[in-house]
DNA sequence: TTGACAAATGAATGCTTGTTCAACTATAAT
DNA sequence: ATTATAGTTGAACAAGCATTCATTTGTCAA
């Protein structure tokens, strides 16, 4: 059954304005890996490991010890990040290093740092 | 109690790794607050909402027929926004008018869309 | 090959969060 | 005042997600 038969519940709409944003507005496909791009930066843990490995390839036991978390924890939150595109891997012997795999991320990761940073200045 | 008196449950760390980046390394309040910046982003309703407001200062009836949504859905997602310093808005007789109150957003969308476009070029 | 440890994985759990529904407030028109 | 519509709000529900726990895989050393 379609919810939306009508647009929306409301008639107070400016068509002039909807027609004009939605001429040039990007398709579903690009919100939603806009969306997800930034779920990936959406955790205080996967922030902090961006900024470890921005710094320096780690192991995940280095990272773990680093954060005080467990492995498994900081495994699966990885496994995420790999799966996006954003860390990298690579064994040697025992252990596996990570590292960051998109120079874009550490580019956005200032930008915002500065932004947060002037924000909690003016309150 | 302390659930990490050992720091954490493995032995091969390369403590001189974990210095160093531990070193310089933000605050707990710095990556919760970027945390909460991007969670803001992590949501395809709102960053649909940001790019149409980026484009023209609308009302929520204008925005509900945009996307096809309930008054009331985009209401509580302009006022998460509105209390997270995102949008501000002004009323107009009946109806209420939202725009963006942060200049950095945009920006930040902005590279975030050209490293999407990239990115899907890619694979 | 056995033991030890790094890392990955799947299921389970508890917390967070987006939308819906229903009720309510605010404004304008009759 | 009454009615209609724009917008807000709180509770409830469902879906998503981060961490834990237990188990398994991969690698090295004895």
């Amino acid at each position: 059954m379609p919810k939306n038969a009508f647009t929306c519940d409301c008639h107070a709409v400016n068509h002039t304005f909807v027609k004009k944003v939605r001429e040039n507005m990007p398709g579903e496909e690009i919100f939603t890996a806009q969306a997800d791009f930034y779920k990936m930066l959406a955790d205080v843990t996967r922030c902090k490991l961006i900024y470890a490995l921005s710094k320096q390839e780690m192991c995940v036991c280095d990272l773990a010890n680093l954060l005080s978390m467990t492995k498994s924890a900081i495994s699966h939150q990885l496994s995420k990040m790999r799966e996006q595109g954003v860390v990298k891997c690579r064994r040697a012997g025992k252990e596996v290093y990570y590292s960051l795999d998109d120079e874009h991320i550490a580019q956005i990761f200032s930008v915002t740092m500065t932004h947060i940073k002037e924000c909690s200045h003016e309150k």
